[in-house]
RNA sequence: GGAGAGAUGGCCGAGUGGUCGAAGGCAGUAGUCUUGAAAACUACCGUGGGGUAACUCACCAAGGGUUCGAAUCCCUUUCUCUCCGCCA
């Protein structure tokens, strides 16, 4: 969350963020609260102050009835500090809660703007693949060349879930791996890290584990999800910790599974791979000084386009529109990849997402480093799809696609899979 | 899953009702000494909230309870360790 000692300090900006963000945060109650918590905190101490005279008083020995006096006192006392601490942790509760959902400040150059349509495309790699036959869509190629089977996913897991097989299945380790090999190469530490996280943390970073809008799948009988992202787990990883200066930049690189709900997510564009309950993903994720970290989103955007520059798959490049941000993000950047089979002649398609989320995560998970004063300050932390591994298999197979139904492997990814095609079925 | 032990500051570790925000040690920072370093000595050395400040409030795994007063007693939860069982 912001910090919420700006709220009256900063309130114009705050006012006008959420109005550029079209959100509905109610400013004005969150403030309302923030006085009757200072009022209510100022009275509990007074009474701890009491309470706590009062019980020194008594160390020493004394004549019974001064001892009974005071100890009619303390008890008084007892019941006034519990009435209003009562009454305080009701107001903090609220106070949290409502100041959570004020979204981060955003970066001044971020399109103002309310949907994706608004989001501004600055960069373009490649061009759009083009054929001399009418190219497949993945579902299609992926059906021919018996490489995802979607109807056996729906049958035994539900709708939006899959089966890959066959070539698809080294495809994707190909993939993963190769993905792996470039981040690594800019020294991010590799981590395999849990499926599953607890609310805490699923909340520090941003999301929302509950309710009807939810993207999280909760685990029934406990407070742990699973995972949307890695983002999550490996945001988690330094939660609580003062970390040294000197250590950071902070640059790690997490695969995990990716669950999500994807309720009401029917249409067009939630057929096939594109958008599934489940699928693996390669994440970024960097800690670092605040002064360091609108370079840094930039170096993790960098090292996207090197994957799929490297996968000779046209892309381009997109700043998200203040509208389309997300609470914590006080920036972001996705690449859109050519995606032959989508939309009637092809369109770009999300593969990946890149995010400052400056010190708004890591002040919900009291992540800090000590300044040179020795002084605890918040890290900022960034986020970076590498890859999205069902996303990616979506622009292989479409942009690879050739007239005779096999897929060409991009060479890039050749030492990894072993082979140079996906042959047609006869 | 069963039985037992435990969780205290960056680390180790004392503390079983008031004198404890917490002994002692290590690490760290500054200084004295030294040609320099080491050693020795001296001082400082947790986090957060409120206050210009003096100061004050909270925090000894988390939550609840007992008490005038809780790191200390009780309950619940979580986690760790040991033994047994089970298991990829």
């Amino acid at each position: 969350m912001i910090d919420l000692k700006e709220i009256k300090s900063r309130n114009e900006e705050i006012t006008a963020n959420i109005k550029n963000r079209f959100m509905n945060v109610q400013l004005d109650q969150v403030l309302e609260l923030q006085e009757q918590r200072a009022l209510l905190l100022s009275e509990t101490e007074d009474l701890r102050a009491a309470r706590n005279a009062n019980a020194s008083k008594m160390k020493d020995k004394m004549d019974k009835d001064a001892r009974a006096e005071l100890i009619s006192q303390g008890k008084d006392l007892k019941i006034k500090i519990s009435k209003v601490e009562k009454k305080l942790a009701e107001v903090e509760d609220a106070y949290f809660t409502l100041g959570a959902t004020i979204p981060n400040y955003a970066h001044p150059e971020a399109p103002v703007g309310k949907e994706d349509k608004d989001n501004l495309a600055v960069k373009f790699f490649g061009e759009p693949t083009k054929f001399n036959f009418k190219p497949l869509d993945h579902v299609q190629i992926g059906e021919n060349l018996d490489l995802i089977d979607f109807d056996k996913g729906t049958k035994v897991s539900g709708a939006k879930s899959y089966y890959l097989k066959n070539k698809a299945v080294i495809l994707q380790m190909a993939i993963e791996r190769y993905a792996m090999d470039i981040v690594i190469k800019h020294g991010f530490t590799p981590f395999i890290t849990p499926d599953i996280a607890k609310e805490e943390i699923l909340k520090g970073i941003g999301f929302n584990p509950r309710g009807a809008e939810s993207n999280i799948y909760t685990i029934e009988g406990t407070d742990t999800c699973l995972v949307g992202t890695a983002e999550i787990t490996l945001g988690g990883y330094y939660q609580g910790e003062i970390l040294e200066k000197k250590d950071l930049p902070i640059k790690m690189t997490g695969l995990s599974h990716c669950f999500r709900r994807e309720a009401g997510g029917a249409g067009q564009y939630s057929k096939g791979l594109y958008r599934v309950h489940q699928f693996s993903k390669l994440e970024m994720f960097i800690i670092c000084l605040p002064e360091q970290s609108d370079e840094f989103h930039k170096n993790i955007l960098a090292i996207e386009e090197e994957i799929f520059q490297g996968l000779g798959i046209s892309y381009r490049v997109v700043d998200t529109c203040t509208g389309d941000l997300g609470a914590p993000a006080y920036r972001k950047f996705d690449i859109e990849a050519w995606m032959p089979g989508r939309g009637d002649s092809g369109e770009y398609g999300e593969v990946t997402s890149t995010s400052n989320c400056t010190d708004y995560q890591s002040r919900s998970l009291q992540i800090r480093y000590r300044d040179e004063e020795g002084k605890p300050q918040f890290v900022h932390m960034l986020n970076g799809t590498a890859v999205a591994l069902s996303r990616a298999m979506v622009a292989i197979l479409e942009n690879y696609q050739c007239e005779d139904g096999s897929i060409k492997m991009p060479k890039a990814l050749i030492p990894y899979t072993g082979f140079d095609a996906i042959e047609a079925i006869k």
